[in-house]
DNA sequence: GTCGCTGCAAAGTCTTTGCAGAGAG
DNA sequence: CTCTCTGCAAAGACTTTGCAGCGAC
C-alpha cells in the first residue's frame, strides 16, 4: 500500500520550490490543487524545454488517474509565467516552450535542424548586458539570448548523408 | 504621368537587395512578382519589426490596387526566411515578428511597459557568442538577444505619477 | 503556351474561454 | 459553505492549403 503521498522522493531544492509555489498561491488567493502541483513537479523533473502539448502528454502518462486537461496546463503555465516561476522561449516554427525560472540563469543554443536546446552561462555577456542597459538608462528586469544554428550531432549526420 | 516604375526612389542598398532577391528567385526557379517585390520593399522601408498581419495591413494601405492576400504575405515571408533574407523574432506574447536579415546585426532592448524596442550592437557580446559556439561545436547561423525592462521614458513617467 | 503564383475561402493548429460540477480552504 | 479550479467542448486567433484563374517568363 502507498504510504507516501503520490510523490515518493523530493530533493531539498524541489521542496523549496514547492513551498515558494504555495506561498505564491496564498499571496494571490489561489488554490493549491493536485493538477498544479503535478505541473510544477513535471517541469522540475524534466531536463527538456517542454511545450504545453508535450507537458500535457507527459502528465497524462505519469498521472493518468488525474485526467488532467490541456486547458489546465495552459492556464497553469500562464499563471506561472506571470509570476515569474517559469519562462517561455519561442523560436522558429517550433512554438513556445517552457522552463522553470528557478534554475540559475542561462542562455540557449538552439539547433534549427533537430530542435535540440543546449544551455550555457557566460558571465562576460551578463556583465556586458548590465553595462548596455546602463548606457540606455534602461532598468533590466530580464533578458534572454538565443544562438541558432546546427548542433554537433546534426553536423555529423549531414556529413554522412 | 508616371514615368517610373511604381517605386520612385531607390537607394543603392535597396537596389542591391532587390538584385540579390532576383538572383535568389532565379536560382530556385521562382518568379518575380509585384507582390513579392512589394513585400521586400515594405520590409526594407520599415524600421519596425513587423508581424505578418501588420505587414499585410501596411501593404494594403500603400498598394491597395494590388489587393495582396495575407496568404501571399505568409508564403513570401516563409520563403524569405528559408533563404535567410529575413529573420523572425519572437518577443514574449507578441508573437512572431520579421525583419530583413540584410541590415547590420543588432540586438534588442524591449520595454515591457510601453513596448518600445531599441536596438544596440555590442561587439564584445558577438565575440563571446562565437567562442561559446566553438566550445559546443555548434555552427551558428544566427542569434538574437533581448533585454527586457523599463525604458528611460517609462521610468520618468512612473516617478511622476 | 506553360507552369508557378495569387486571392479566396476552407481547413488546420494552437490557445483561450464559458460552463456546470468538483474540490480546496 | 463559498468560491476557485477543472475538464470538456466550443470559440478564437493565427497559419496553411486546395483550387481555379492569372500572369511571369
Amino acid at each position: 500500500m502507498e504510504t507516501h503521498s503520490h510523490f515518493t522522493e523530493r530533493t531539498v531544492e524541489y521542496t523549496k520550490l514547492l513551498s515558494d509555489f504555495k506561498q505564491l498561491l496564498k499571496e494571490n488567493a489561489l488554490k493549491f490543487t493536485i493538477q498544479r502541483e503535478v505541473i510544477l513537479e513535471t517541469l522540475y523533473n524534466s531536463d527538456e524545454h517542454l511545450n504545453p502539448e508535450d507537458l500535457h502528454k507527459l502528465i497524462q502518462k505519469e498521472h493518468p488517474e488525474l485526467n488532467t486537461g490541456i486547458a489546465t496546463v495552459y492556464r497553469t503555465l500562464s499563471m506561472l509565467e506571470e509570476n515569474n516561476m517559469v519562462t517561455s522561449l519561442s523560436f522558429g516554427a517550433q512554438g513556445k516552450k517552457y522552463e522553470l525560472g528557478a534554475k540559475d540563469h542561462h542562455d540557449h543554443l538552439i539547433c534549427t535542424q533537430c530542435g535540440a536546446i543546449s544551455e550555457f552561462v557566460c558571465e562576460e555577456i551578463e556583465a556586458r548586458q548590465e553595462k548596455i542597459a546602463l548606457d540606455f538608462d534602461f532598468k533590466i528586469s530580464d533578458h534572454s539570448m538565443q544562438i541558432y544554428g546546427i548542433c554537433k550531432t546534426c553536423q555529423t549526420k549531414n556529413k554522412d548523408s
